[in-house]
DNA sequence: TGTACATCAGTGAACGCGCGTTCACTGATGTAC
DNA sequence: TGTACATCAGTGAACGCGCGTTCACTGATGTAC
């Protein structure tokens, strides 16, 4: 009997991880497996024990990020899943929408470092990616629920979402250092704007 | 003395064209320079008259947008860039946040099809990018302006032209077609309502 | 008006490289006895 | 405790295909005379 479980998983792991990471730095097309085996510390031929494609691959990389990077992500911005309060959604603005978050591109959201990547891809990876945004709008739902009740917060959820989302993408592809930080710089301060208002219908 | 600069000018420019639409379905890395001539009515070899480089195109895809199927786009929509008034920025956002927008994958804006693409070209790839931004973003100012004055109207114009292109991102890159919908209407429901809020503003 | 000709857009075969995938093999692991 | 052995993760060479780019050639164009 050769190697536990244990090690396999780990290793499997190390491959996930080294892919997002490339995946993120250069998109699926331009990082070759050889590339993502090297980083992982192993070599080509090994790939195929432990996925069947290197589309299946982008699937779980792209699935890992919630609880791999992001879960660790979260914690860094004291958001907890499990624990989700009124300062969820202001800490996951100013978190998303920050320096450290744009310039970090090997742990970066893989909503901003992949869109039009994963629009091309297969089903299973833009379920992945789907679940992402889901997940995301979920804190931010819940979040404004502890402040102003239910009704009405989806459509302000998934706003604040694509607001997030659309500012990193363009900050991140466009190549004007000081117009990407001016537009960082404005959503964060609308999406801020916007749960104030909420907090201020709580008031009255 | 063979062919006249008209003749020579209208095939680059179907070229181009081609590049466009073919980018903006399969991204730029997954078409083929084959594909892209054929699409044009030519052969491969010819190519290389026109075009420095599959890259050079590429830039010259991006940035023809501009002029020509977006001025076409906004033509449609009822905006004139050499008369922005206050229905400048009301028309734009009904439009870009449109189903039919949402659609027309071969008509639709690149900074929604191609944005992570774009990130990991060169330099004058992005800043073809980074133009379609500023016009966009100059759209929504001077729009604003019309409304409540100069003052404080860049970060609003900002935040809108991310609101635009993320909910249009995230709308496009699920595959969930009813989330897809949701959060295209939301993300337009609340850019429409950051505008009524300047208009209240100038009320009083 | 008609013909020779210079130009260069367009053609399609060929080149060379890179990458996803396959495959025969090696050798480390840990169980069986 | 020690040894034989079955398993399969990991190796690296090889395959085959596709694509960006090059190149020698073709033939349509429109000027020159």
């Amino acid at each position: 009997m050769p190697y536990n479980k244990a090690h396999t998983a780990q290793v499997k792991n190390s491959i996930v991880e080294s892919a997002r990471i490339l995946f993120n730095r250069h998109g699926f097309e331009k990082v070759t497996i050889d590339q993502i085996m090297a980083h992982a510390g192993l070599t080509r031929g090994g790939f195929y024990h432990h996925f069947k494609s290197k589309e299946a691959l982008y699937q779980e990389a792209v699935m890992g990020f919630l609880m791999g990077r992001g879960a660790q992500w979260r914690c860094q911005a004291g958001i907890d899943l499990n624990r989700i309060d009124d300062k969820a959604a202001i800490n996951m603005i100013k978190a998303y929408l920050s320096d450290q978050h744009l310039t970090d591109l090997d742990g970066q959201c893989p909503m901003i470092a992949l869109p039009s990547d994963v629009a091309r891809a297969n089903q299973q990876v833009k379920q992945s990616y789907q679940h992402l945004l889901e997940g995301m709008t979920y804190l931010f739902q819940t979040s404004l629920a502890t402040i102003e009740g239910d009704e009405a917060n989806r459509a302000k959820a998934l706003s604040l979402s694509a607001l997030c989302v659309g500012g990193m993408v363009l900050a991140r592809t466009i190549p004007d250092a000081v117009l990407a930080e001016e537009i960082q710089l404005a959503a964060q301060q609308t999406a801020l704007s916007l749960l104030s208002e909420c907090q201020e219908t709580q008031d009255v």
